[in-house]
DNA sequence: AACAGAGGCAACCGCCGGATA
DNA sequence: GTATCCGGCGGTTGCCTCTGT
Protein backbone atom coordinates (compact mmCIF):
# COMPACT_ATOMS: atom_id res chain seq x y z
CA UNK A 1 0.00 0.00 0.00
CA UNK A 2 2.56 2.12 0.12
CA UNK A 3 2.79 3.93 3.41
CA UNK A 4 5.52 5.94 4.26
CA UNK A 5 8.12 4.74 7.28
CA UNK A 6 7.03 6.58 10.38
CA UNK A 7 10.94 7.35 11.08
CA UNK A 8 11.10 9.64 7.86
CA UNK A 9 11.08 12.81 9.59
CA UNK A 10 14.36 14.50 10.00
CA UNK A 11 15.89 15.56 12.89
CA UNK A 12 15.60 12.42 14.52
CA UNK A 13 18.42 10.69 15.83
CA UNK A 14 19.56 7.43 15.35
CA UNK A 15 22.29 4.41 17.00
CA UNK A 16 23.47 4.19 20.13
CA UNK A 17 21.08 5.57 23.24
CA UNK A 18 22.48 8.40 25.64
CA UNK A 19 21.97 8.23 28.79
CA UNK A 20 19.92 11.36 28.48
CA UNK A 21 17.65 10.36 26.39
CA UNK A 22 16.74 6.76 28.82
CA UNK A 23 16.33 9.12 31.71
CA UNK A 24 13.53 11.23 29.22
CA UNK A 25 12.10 8.27 28.23
CA UNK A 26 11.66 6.39 31.42
CA UNK A 27 10.06 9.65 33.05
CA UNK A 28 8.14 10.24 30.27
CA UNK A 29 6.45 6.60 30.74
CA UNK A 30 6.45 6.23 34.30
CA UNK A 31 4.60 9.87 34.31
CA UNK A 32 2.30 8.83 31.35
CA UNK A 33 2.36 5.20 30.84
CA UNK A 34 3.14 3.22 27.78
CA UNK A 35 1.25 4.59 25.15
CA UNK A 36 0.95 6.32 21.64
CA UNK A 37 4.48 5.44 20.64
CA UNK A 38 4.69 7.48 17.47
CA UNK A 39 3.61 11.16 19.80
CA UNK A 40 5.84 9.84 22.62
CA UNK A 41 8.66 11.10 21.41
CA UNK A 42 7.40 15.06 20.53
CA UNK A 43 5.76 14.65 23.93
CA UNK A 44 8.82 13.44 25.94
CA UNK A 45 11.21 15.77 23.80
CA UNK A 46 13.05 13.03 21.98
CA UNK A 47 14.70 13.38 18.74
CA UNK A 48 13.60 9.83 17.79
CA UNK A 49 11.02 7.81 16.48
CA UNK A 50 8.72 5.89 18.16
CA UNK A 51 9.51 2.77 16.89
CA UNK A 52 12.80 3.14 18.75
CA UNK A 53 11.64 4.97 21.47
CA UNK A 54 9.19 1.51 21.95
CA UNK A 55 12.38 -1.46 20.80
CA UNK A 56 14.64 0.42 24.01
CA UNK A 57 11.86 0.53 26.27
CA UNK A 58 10.56 -3.08 25.80
CA UNK A 59 14.34 -4.06 24.97
CA UNK A 60 16.45 -2.14 27.96
CA UNK A 61 14.46 0.36 29.81
CA UNK A 62 11.89 -1.89 30.85
CA UNK A 63 11.33 -2.05 34.76
CA UNK A 64 11.05 -6.11 35.12
CA UNK A 65 13.97 -6.92 32.88
CA UNK A 66 15.90 -9.54 34.28
CA UNK A 67 19.68 -8.96 32.45
CA UNK A 68 22.49 -11.58 33.11
CA UNK A 69 23.08 -14.66 31.71
CA UNK A 70 20.58 -17.20 30.96
CA UNK A 71 20.39 -20.62 33.15
CA UNK A 72 19.84 -24.02 32.17
CA UNK A 73 16.67 -23.81 32.82
CA UNK A 74 15.85 -20.84 30.75
CA UNK A 75 18.23 -22.29 27.90
CA UNK A 76 16.40 -25.70 28.35
CA UNK A 77 12.68 -23.67 27.80
CA UNK A 78 13.86 -21.71 25.21
CA UNK A 79 14.94 -25.14 23.17
CA UNK A 80 11.74 -26.36 23.97
CA UNK A 81 9.78 -23.41 22.85
CA UNK A 82 11.41 -23.04 19.82
CA UNK A 83 10.68 -26.68 18.64
CA UNK A 84 7.07 -25.81 19.79
CA UNK A 85 6.64 -22.24 18.21
CA UNK A 86 9.49 -22.19 16.04
CA UNK A 87 11.17 -18.35 15.38
CA UNK A 88 7.96 -17.30 17.20
CA UNK A 89 10.21 -15.09 19.58
CA UNK A 90 7.74 -12.79 20.86
CA UNK A 91 5.75 -16.41 21.95
CA UNK A 92 8.71 -17.41 23.59
CA UNK A 93 10.03 -14.35 25.36
CA UNK A 94 6.21 -14.16 26.50
CA UNK A 95 6.95 -17.33 28.53
CA UNK A 96 10.06 -16.20 30.01
CA UNK A 97 9.54 -13.52 32.51
CA UNK A 98 11.80 -10.95 32.42
CA UNK A 99 13.04 -11.95 28.89
CA UNK A 100 13.06 -9.94 25.74
CA UNK A 101 11.93 -11.31 21.97
CA UNK A 102 15.11 -9.53 20.87
CA UNK A 103 17.27 -10.95 23.93
CA UNK A 104 16.30 -14.68 23.37
CA UNK A 105 16.62 -13.99 19.33
CA UNK A 106 19.83 -13.17 20.33
CA UNK A 107 21.37 -15.60 22.63
CA UNK A 108 19.57 -18.14 20.25
CA UNK A 109 21.58 -17.11 17.34
CA UNK A 110 24.78 -16.88 19.37
CA UNK A 111 24.64 -19.60 21.90
CA UNK A 112 22.20 -22.29 21.84
CA UNK A 113 22.41 -22.75 17.67
CA UNK A 114 25.67 -23.56 18.56
CA UNK A 115 25.08 -25.69 21.48
CA UNK A 116 22.77 -27.79 19.40
CA UNK A 117 24.88 -27.80 16.30
CA UNK A 118 27.55 -29.35 18.32
CA UNK A 119 25.37 -32.08 19.40
CA UNK A 120 24.63 -33.02 16.62
CA UNK A 121 21.20 -31.38 16.29
CA UNK A 122 19.63 -29.21 13.75
CA UNK A 123 18.30 -25.93 15.18
CA UNK A 124 15.86 -25.59 13.11
CA UNK A 125 14.09 -29.10 12.99
CA UNK A 126 15.59 -29.99 15.88
CA UNK A 127 16.08 -33.52 14.85
CA UNK A 128 19.68 -34.95 14.42
CA UNK A 129 21.91 -33.96 11.73
CA UNK A 130 22.53 -36.77 10.32
CA UNK A 131 19.19 -37.58 10.19
CA UNK A 132 18.28 -34.49 7.79
CA UNK A 133 20.83 -35.38 5.63
CA UNK A 134 19.91 -38.91 5.45
CA UNK A 135 16.08 -38.12 4.39
CA UNK A 136 17.08 -35.44 1.53
CA UNK A 137 19.63 -38.22 0.08
CA UNK A 138 21.22 -35.57 -2.20
CA UNK A 139 24.19 -33.65 -2.87
CA UNK A 140 24.86 -30.73 0.46
CA UNK A 141 23.62 -28.06 -1.88
CA UNK A 142 20.57 -29.66 -2.58
CA UNK A 143 20.04 -30.70 0.76
CA UNK A 144 20.03 -26.81 1.90
CA UNK A 145 17.85 -26.05 -0.70
CA UNK A 146 15.50 -29.06 0.38
CA UNK A 147 16.03 -28.15 3.86
CA UNK A 148 14.75 -24.28 3.38
CA UNK A 149 11.57 -25.46 1.43
CA UNK A 150 10.16 -28.72 2.80
CA UNK A 151 11.50 -28.63 6.55
CA UNK A 152 9.92 -25.85 7.49
CA UNK A 153 6.78 -27.04 6.04
CA UNK A 154 7.34 -30.36 8.19
CA UNK A 155 7.88 -28.24 11.32
CA UNK A 156 4.71 -26.33 10.85
CA UNK A 157 3.16 -30.09 10.53
CA UNK A 158 4.97 -31.54 13.57
CA UNK A 159 3.72 -27.96 15.68
CA UNK A 160 0.12 -28.41 14.13
CA UNK A 161 0.45 -32.08 15.31
CA UNK A 162 1.28 -31.20 19.13
CA UNK A 163 -0.95 -28.68 18.97
CA UNK A 164 -3.71 -31.13 17.89
CA UNK A 165 -2.95 -33.21 19.92
CA UNK A 166 -2.96 -30.84 23.20
CA UNK A 167 -6.36 -29.80 21.93
CA UNK A 168 -7.91 -32.93 22.28
CA UNK A 169 -6.80 -32.83 26.01
CA UNK A 170 -7.50 -29.32 26.24
CA UNK A 171 -10.64 -28.85 24.54
CA UNK A 172 -8.73 -25.43 23.88
CA UNK A 173 -10.97 -23.85 20.18
CA UNK A 174 -7.79 -21.56 19.59
CA UNK A 175 -5.21 -24.62 19.80
CA UNK A 176 -8.09 -26.73 17.57
CA UNK A 177 -8.29 -23.71 14.79
CA UNK A 178 -4.67 -23.33 14.53
CA UNK A 179 -4.17 -27.23 13.76
CA UNK A 180 -7.11 -27.04 11.49
CA UNK A 181 -5.75 -24.05 9.67
CA UNK A 182 -2.62 -26.16 8.76
CA UNK A 183 -4.59 -29.36 7.78
CA UNK A 184 -3.07 -29.21 3.96
CA UNK A 185 0.35 -29.24 5.32
CA UNK A 186 -0.36 -31.55 7.80
CA UNK A 187 -1.79 -34.03 5.25
CA UNK A 188 1.91 -33.51 3.68
CA UNK A 189 3.59 -34.51 6.47
CA UNK A 190 1.53 -37.48 7.47
CA UNK A 191 4.60 -40.06 7.74
CA UNK A 192 6.02 -38.67 11.02
CA UNK A 193 2.52 -38.09 12.05
CA UNK A 194 2.58 -40.88 14.90
CA UNK A 195 6.15 -40.73 15.93
CA UNK A 196 5.64 -36.69 16.14
CA UNK A 197 2.46 -37.07 18.16
CA UNK A 198 4.51 -38.93 20.94
CA UNK A 199 7.18 -36.41 20.96
CA UNK A 200 5.07 -33.58 21.27
CA UNK A 201 2.98 -35.20 24.39
CA UNK A 202 6.41 -35.39 25.75
CA UNK A 203 7.38 -32.19 25.35
CA UNK A 204 3.99 -30.63 26.57
CA UNK A 205 4.67 -32.65 29.63
CA UNK A 206 7.82 -31.49 29.84
CA UNK A 207 6.94 -27.84 29.65
CA UNK A 208 4.40 -28.15 32.20
CA UNK A 209 6.48 -29.60 35.16
CA UNK A 210 9.46 -27.15 33.78
CA UNK A 211 7.22 -23.69 34.05
CA UNK A 212 5.74 -25.10 37.47
CA UNK A 213 8.98 -23.75 38.75
CA UNK A 214 8.17 -20.29 37.55
CA UNK A 215 5.55 -18.79 39.64
CA UNK A 216 6.14 -15.13 41.16
CA UNK A 217 9.32 -14.21 42.02
CA UNK A 218 9.61 -12.72 45.90
CA UNK A 219 10.74 -9.36 44.69
CA UNK A 220 7.46 -9.07 42.82
CA UNK A 221 5.62 -10.28 45.14
CA UNK A 222 6.96 -7.57 47.49
CA UNK A 223 6.22 -5.02 44.80
CA UNK A 224 2.95 -6.01 44.48
CA UNK A 225 2.10 -5.46 48.14
CA UNK A 226 4.00 -2.69 48.60
CA UNK A 227 1.87 -1.70 45.58
CA UNK A 228 -1.38 -2.20 48.04
CA UNK A 229 -2.20 -5.05 45.68
CA UNK A 230 -3.38 -8.41 46.92
CA UNK A 231 -0.74 -10.56 47.45
CA UNK A 232 0.34 -13.25 44.67
CA UNK A 233 0.43 -16.38 47.46
CA UNK A 234 -3.02 -16.96 46.45
CA UNK A 235 -2.03 -17.00 42.42
CA UNK A 236 1.30 -18.55 42.19
CA UNK A 237 -0.16 -21.68 40.43
CA UNK A 238 0.87 -22.36 36.65
CA UNK A 239 -1.93 -22.19 34.00
CA UNK A 240 -1.26 -25.41 32.30
CA UNK A 241 -3.96 -24.62 28.79
CA UNK A 242 -1.29 -24.21 26.11
CA UNK A 243 -2.24 -21.58 24.87
CA UNK A 244 -0.86 -19.75 28.27
CA UNK A 245 1.95 -21.89 29.35
CA UNK A 246 4.42 -19.88 32.55
CA UNK A 247 2.92 -16.74 33.42
CA UNK A 248 3.51 -13.07 33.52
CA UNK A 249 2.96 -10.85 36.38
CA UNK A 250 -0.10 -9.14 37.04
CA UNK A 251 -2.00 -10.51 33.68
CA UNK A 252 -4.22 -13.02 33.17
CA UNK A 253 -4.47 -15.74 31.11
CA UNK A 254 -6.75 -15.73 28.12
CA UNK A 255 -8.20 -19.12 28.30
CA UNK A 256 -10.91 -18.13 30.53
CA UNK A 257 -10.35 -19.94 33.21
CA UNK A 258 -8.68 -17.13 35.92
CA UNK A 259 -10.80 -14.43 34.26
CA UNK A 260 -13.31 -12.85 36.70
CA UNK A 261 -17.34 -12.86 36.35
CA UNK A 262 -17.41 -9.55 34.71
CA UNK A 263 -14.50 -10.60 32.22
CA UNK A 264 -16.21 -14.07 31.21
CA UNK A 265 -19.45 -11.85 30.56
CA UNK A 266 -17.84 -10.17 27.88
CA UNK A 267 -17.50 -12.02 24.77
CA UNK A 268 -14.18 -13.27 23.87
CA UNK A 269 -12.47 -11.42 20.90
CA UNK A 270 -12.29 -12.61 17.26
CA UNK A 271 -10.31 -15.47 16.85
CA UNK A 272 -7.37 -14.79 14.27
CA UNK A 273 -3.96 -16.56 13.99
CA UNK A 274 -2.13 -13.30 15.01
CA UNK A 275 -4.68 -12.25 17.90
CA UNK A 276 -3.64 -15.62 19.42
CA UNK A 277 -0.06 -15.08 19.08
CA UNK A 278 -0.88 -12.12 20.37
CA UNK A 279 -2.64 -13.02 23.34
CA UNK A 280 -0.50 -16.45 23.97
CA UNK A 281 2.25 -13.86 24.40
CA UNK A 282 0.80 -12.66 27.87
CA UNK A 283 0.07 -16.30 29.24
CA UNK A 284 -0.95 -16.24 33.15
CA UNK A 285 -0.07 -17.72 36.65
CA UNK A 286 -3.62 -18.47 37.79
CA UNK A 287 -4.96 -21.19 37.64
CA UNK A 288 -8.23 -22.35 39.33
C1' DA B 1 51.82 -4.02 21.65
C1' DA B 2 49.32 -4.36 17.49
C1' DC B 3 46.35 -6.49 14.59
C1' DA B 4 42.66 -9.55 12.78
C1' DG B 5 38.83 -12.29 13.35
C1' DA B 6 35.00 -13.89 16.15
C1' DG B 7 31.39 -13.17 19.22
C1' DG B 8 27.76 -10.55 21.46
C1' DC B 9 24.29 -7.37 21.49
C1' DA B 10 21.68 -3.05 20.67
C1' DA B 11 19.35 -0.96 17.19
C1' DC B 12 17.39 -0.54 12.63
C1' DC B 13 14.58 -2.02 8.63
C1' DG B 14 10.82 -3.69 6.18
C1' DC B 15 6.77 -6.09 6.39
C1' DC B 16 2.29 -7.60 8.31
C1' DG B 17 -2.24 -7.26 10.06
C1' DG B 18 -5.72 -5.02 13.06
C1' DA B 19 -7.97 -0.64 13.73
C1' DT B 20 -9.97 3.32 12.01
C1' DA B 21 -11.53 7.16 9.11
C1' DG C 1 -14.83 -1.30 0.37
C1' DT C 2 -10.61 1.23 0.42
C1' DA C 3 -6.75 3.78 2.07
C1' DT C 4 -4.08 4.92 5.76
C1' DC C 5 -2.33 4.72 10.47
C1' DC C 6 -0.08 2.35 13.99
C1' DG C 7 1.91 -1.20 16.87
C1' DG C 8 4.31 -5.21 16.70
C1' DC C 9 7.27 -8.79 14.80
C1' DG C 10 11.31 -11.29 12.75
C1' DG C 11 15.43 -10.68 10.15
C1' DT C 12 19.52 -8.16 9.54
C1' DT C 13 23.15 -4.89 10.34
C1' DG C 14 26.83 -2.57 12.46
C1' DC C 15 29.42 -1.36 16.39
C1' DC C 16 31.95 -2.66 20.42
C1' DT C 17 34.50 -5.99 23.10
C1' DC C 18 37.04 -10.08 23.62
C1' DT C 19 40.42 -13.46 22.28
C1' DG C 20 44.05 -15.49 19.81
C1' DT C 21 48.23 -14.82 17.07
Amino acid sequence: MGRSPCCEQAHTNKGAWTKEEDQRLVAYIKAHGEGCWRSLPKAAGLLRCGKSCRLRWINYLRPDLKRGNFTDDEDDLIVKFHELFGNKWSLIAGRLPGRTDNEIKNYWNTHIKRKLLARGIDPQTHRPLSASSAAAGTAPGQQRQQQQHYLPRQQDADRAEAAAASASASGSPEVEEAACSRSSDDERAAPARSAARRRHLDIDLNLSISLAAYGPHEEEEEEEEARGGAPLQDAAAVCLCLNSLGHRPGVECVCGASRSRQQQQQPPPQWSARSFLQTAAAPCYRAQ
